[in-house]
Formats: structure tokens, C-alpha cells, sequence
DNA sequence: CAGACGATTGCCT
DNA sequence: GGCAATCGTCTGT
């Protein structure tokens, strides 16, 4: 039979070297169903975090109840709280027993931007702008409605979350960097170029 | 069990 | 540019 829809990106996508699933995630859509309704984005930004001599990775720190996840099998969903208030969104990639993840950092919204705008919105305050909805991880969680109740969750299967292949994005498109928010890590880990950005995207979190 | 802290965000000066 | 918000997780007593 024939099939227009997109199949959700596969286990074996996801088990493969951490900055090469970073990088591809790149113009892929992140897509959530919620309350009856469809919600999408195009990823724009993404950081890949790789193992246990990254001392930027959570799970560079040991296996713990947290980071058990990253070290489970590709393609489930690891996601965390941040400062009591944000969710993260990570990926787990590689073979099961190596602890890796790429983060979503920001998409740039496709569809379901009302049901985005309302679930950002603060009382009293005047209507987010499209650029502001979902350009930062923590962004992205709420508007897409991701929470701790997804750590573990596998992306693969096309339920309530999971990615889709985009349009291909040619290298010259790309611009990669330092990680954000990581000064705590050792300096080679804190200058390392696994940062992976769409160039001029008004969308990336900068 | 107390205490420190974080892969952030948004409000305030 | 400074800084508070707010809680799960981890460390050390």
C-alpha cells in the first residue's frame, strides 16, 4: 500500500556516531501530537553530548537513576528538569551502553503555532512573537508540551513524538560551535565544536 | 537529611 | 547586563 505520510526517523538513525546524528537532525521536524492536535517543527539547532570522557555529559558523572536512560538503547527520548522549571529534550544515540544524547536546542515552528502560542503564554503579557516560541530548549518543552513524563519515551514508533526526515541540508547551511551553558565542563570539552546550528536561522536560541 | 547546584528563561535596573 | 525563579538529583554528614 502507499503511504504519503513520513515514517518517523528508525533505531538505526539514532545508532550511530553522536555528531553525525546531531548534524543530520538538523532540518528534520520534531513532530508532538497533544490534545487532538499536530504540532511540528523544522530542528534548527541541536548539541551533541558523547559519552563518559565528556565532562559535559550528564552521564560522564556515572550511571545514576537520571542518566540510566542515556545509557539504554538509541532512539528513546532522555529528558530532564532544569533550574526547577525547564524541560530539556535529548535524544539518545549510539549503541546501548554508551552514554550519548543530542539536544534539541531549538526548531523553527511549522505547524500548531496557536497551540504553541498558548501554551508559552504568560498572563498579562502581550503575545509571544513566532521567534520567541520554541527558539531554546527549555522554549521548545513547553511549547511543545514535553515533560518528564517522556524520559525514556522512544521516538521511533510515531507516537505522540517522534522526528521525521526533512529536506536535506546542504553543508554549506550548516554552522557548528561551542556548546552553550557548559562552563562547569574541563576546557577542551568546553571549546569542542559539537554545537550544530542552521546559519542565519532567526529561529537558533544564539 | 540538609545543602548545593544546574545543557534556562524572562523580568528588572 | 544583573539576577531571581524553583525542584529533581546528587553529595556528604
Amino acid at each position: 500500500m502507499t503511504n504519503d505520510q513520513p515514517a518517523p526517523l528508525s533505531t538505526d538513525f539514532f545508532a550511530r556516531p553522536t555528531l553525525t546524528v546531531a548534524r543530520e537532525l538538523l532540518g528534520c521536524r520534531l513532530v508532538r501530537q497533544i490534545d487532538g492536535a499536530t504540532l511540528s517543527g523544522v530542528v534548527v539547532e541541536a548539541e551533541a553530548y558523547i559519552g563518559p570522557t565528556d565532562t559535559a555529559c550528564h552521564a560522564s558523572k556515572g550511571r545514576t537513576p537520571r542518566t540510566e536512560v542515556m545509557f539504554g538503547p538509541p532512539g528513546r527520548a532522555y529528558v530532564y528538569l532544569i533550574y526547577g522549571m525547564y524541560h530539556m529534550l535529548n535524544l539518545v544515540t549510539e549503541a546501548e551502553d554508551f552514554p550519548a544524547a543530542v539536544l534539541i536546542r531549538a526548531v523553527e515552528p511549522q505547524t500548531g503555532l496557536d497551540r504553541m502560542q498558548a501554551r508559552r503564554a504568560k498572563p498579562g503579557r502581550p503575545p509571544l512573537k513566532p521567534a520567541a516560541l520554541t527558539s531554546g530548549p527549555g522554549k521548545l518543552c513547553q511549547a511543545f508540551g514535553i515533560d518528564l513524563a517522556f524520559n525514556g519515551w522512544p521516538v521511533t514508533t510515531g507516537e505522540q513524538l517522534w522526528l521525521e526526515r526533512g529536506q536535506t541540508v546542504p553543508d554549506s547551511h550548516v554552522a557548528t560551535g561551542p556548546r552553550v551553558g557548559i562552563t562547569y565542563a574541563a576546557p577542551e570539552d568546553i571549546s569542542a565544536p559539537w554545537r550544530f546550528w542552521l546559519r542565519g536561522n532567526p529561529f537558533v536560541s544564539g
